[in-house]
DNA sequence: TAAAAATTAGGACAATGTCCAAAAATACTA
DNA sequence: TAGTATTTTTGGACATTGTCCTAATTTTTA
């Protein structure tokens, strides 16, 4: 087992006390403290503290790219399961989401890794529903506009579960968290789904 | 016509800023130079940044309270028109919705004012829910569960609306949020309503 | 072992929110 | 109306923030 480089702790100190206290209230001199090191020494590797969360996006989405594309045989099943692998990553970097708004609009860093990947988003979200209607787990009278509300209730719900969370259940952990959140992202699919669909819903709810 | 106060003078130019610009980037500074005073004139109304956030918060919610309670033969189109109506106050502070959680996190006196209005919040959309059964607008047979759920995701989305607007449409109008997000909201309940509830959905989104 | 490169340290800088004492303007009272 | 008290406004000081830069130190390379 290698010893971490510098750069390495300032990173993991950075996320873990940005995910604990928010971004925009650590700075780099308690950072530098933590690690016993000076801050001169940090801007090093990160210039500015924007590069540190550039740095985290980046890692987010990479890890997000780990999980696989749906093949055309999409279940139900493994949908709800690749949402919640997503939910995991985005837990695990969760200090993103709850700035998020003031994120996208402050820092160049993040804007440039995240906007292209959110158009992508909508659209990988409207052919898994598809994929769905096709392989007969969501109504297969669903029309272009419902398709569009459910597109959009996902993708507002996915990006703000967390910042709900943390209002709602303030520190709660992991588990708490994807209990409920989960649970409403698939009952949220549940009135369009087929009878095959709602079972696995009712499956994947119930293995919560 | 009276001439505005100071205080007033402060509290609109501070406003107008925060909307625009976001809470966190707005400086005392700025606002003291638009308003051709100096800082030292501001504090002397407001002693910190965050008297005037909650003054802010502490108008959004009397602005609300203004809305009135429904009664016991609430319909739909009733129902929807009073969360446009609320939709309507948060987009005129809207800069508190974009900093949600921060705000929340480390600014105490809007917690203060903000946090009891929340638990009544959840009580009265679930009131209303029931009241919308009983009056044969939504569906007699939803359970508890389904219940719970709908004012989850009617709170996250009514939380929400409009940090995803920034991020999706950018500095669009009032116009097209409400368009958006409002038939988000409509949809949301069209598969729990009954017949005359659909109803009432459909020209509510019409008229949109 | 000496030179070069990478890393770390330490302090300076402008900008921020906050605070305070003195000046100015206004209101009040005899 | 003149003098006093109160409110309002000013201008600058303060600690803290992210950032930047130069010099010292350590590590790598030749």
């Amino acid at each position: 087992m290698s010893k971490n480089t510098t750069k390495e702790n300032i990173f993991n100190q950075a996320l873990r006390m940005f995910n604990e206290q928010g971004i925009e209230y650590v700075g780099m001199r308690e950072i530098a403290k933590e690690l016993d090191i000076r801050v001169g020494n940090i801007t090093y590797y990160f210039p500015t503290k924007d590069d540190i969360v550039a740095a985290i996006v980046t890692e987010l989405a990479d890890a997000n790219n780990t999980i696989l594309e749906a093949g055309d045989d999409l279940s139900m099943s493994t949908f709800l399961q690749m949402y919640s692998e997503t939910s995991s990553n985005q837990y695990k970097y969760r200090c993103l989401f709850v700035s998020f708004v003031y994120l996208m609009e402050h820092n160049p860093k993040v804007k440039e890794v995240y906007i292209p990947n959110q158009e992508k988003r909508y659209k990988t979200i409207r052919k898994n529903l598809k994929l769905l209607m096709q392989n007969g787990y969501m109504d297969a009278s669903l029309n272009d506009r419902t398709l569009d509300f459910l597109v959009s209730s996902i993708s507002l719900m996915s990006r703000f579960w967390l910042s709900e969370g943390r209002l709602r259940f303030n520190d709660a952990g992991k588990r708490t968290l994807f209990k409920h959140y989960l649970e409403l992202f698939a009952l949220h699919l549940h009135p369009y789904a087929t009878k095959q669909g709602r079972r696995d819903i009712d499956r994947f709810i119930d293995d919560l």
